[in-house]
DNA sequence: TATTGTTATACTCTATAACTATA
DNA sequence: TATAGTTATAGAGTATAACAATA
């Protein structure tokens, strides 16, 4: 088959797009028997992190919308990893429960192992560079909110 | 709302995909009017730019498999921005039409204007070395792979 | 009036398996 | 046997609008 010429690849939104998917495709893989989503994982870290939060803090934490909270939280619970209990009448209380500290443990063990694979590529001014710059091009676009 | 802290933030795949999907966001909104999805706006640029390629060949150089490429080229033809014509028994050649290289060059000055607005926020340098990273990061996965 | 959680719904991208017809 | 295109289907993330209950 022929290799054709991609302009494309010139472009930092193009290379951000195929790199993001090459890291979360082997994050994925990463804690496949885990049986979650990235973003049923992702909740119960921030969630750990942050005793006593509410669905709200979470979904702004990690840019997820107060919709589609709702179904990670109640597979989260379901699964006993998570437990809410009533502050006032609207807001309701997140920790995780001893299973799920335990499993957000081993996840980040696994993630930091992940993370060092990509990142042992790069020299150490290459990857500070790199993470000082992420933010800064977010910073450049309105739309780095969780809600409107 | 209180601010929770987010350990997340200091990975590289986390910082990755919440800048990604931010840069995706103002791509989308650049070209809105068009009414077309980004795949199929990079899939008319890469037909543009490799006149007689087949549908295989640009799914091998933007990372989308054969079976995700049959509805994209679909629209495309539907919308007499592409052409194709039989080469032999199996493959068909893809052409932009007229009308189809009127809109991949007019997509191409609001994808520059895009580009544009992010990357002025960086040094030169910074975007040097995000460039040169990024690949390099992709090679430490076996997973860049089209198929497979 | 604004906020929290919720429901319902739709869209886009991605992934796999299996089929056809051709080479 | 391998390849090009296709069909069908499922999963994941994300988006909006609207609602109830509460602050």
């Amino acid at each position: 088959m022929a290799i054709l010429t991609n302009t494309l690849d010139n472009l930092l939104g193009y290379q951000m797009r195929r790199t993001t998917a090459v890291l979360m495709a082997d994050f994925v893989r990463t804690l496949a028997d885990f049986d979650m989503r990235p973003a049923e994982i992702t909740t119960l870290l921030v969630i750990a992190e942050n005793p006593d939060c509410s669905q709200s803090e979470v979904g702004e934490a990690i840019a997820i919308k107060r919709a589609n909270m709702v179904p990670i939280i109640a597979r989260l619970i379901e699964r006993g990893l998570v437990a809410r209990t009533r502050v006032d009448g609207r807001s309701l209380a997140l920790r995780v429960t001893e299973d799920g500290a335990k499993l957000a443990a081993e996840a980040w063990r696994r993630i930091a192992a992940h993370e060092a694979r990509f990142c042992e590529r790069l020299d150490p001014g290459e990857l500070r560079t790199v993470l000082e710059v992420l933010p800064v091009l977010r910073a450049a676009s309105a739309s780095d909110e969780t809600e409107g």
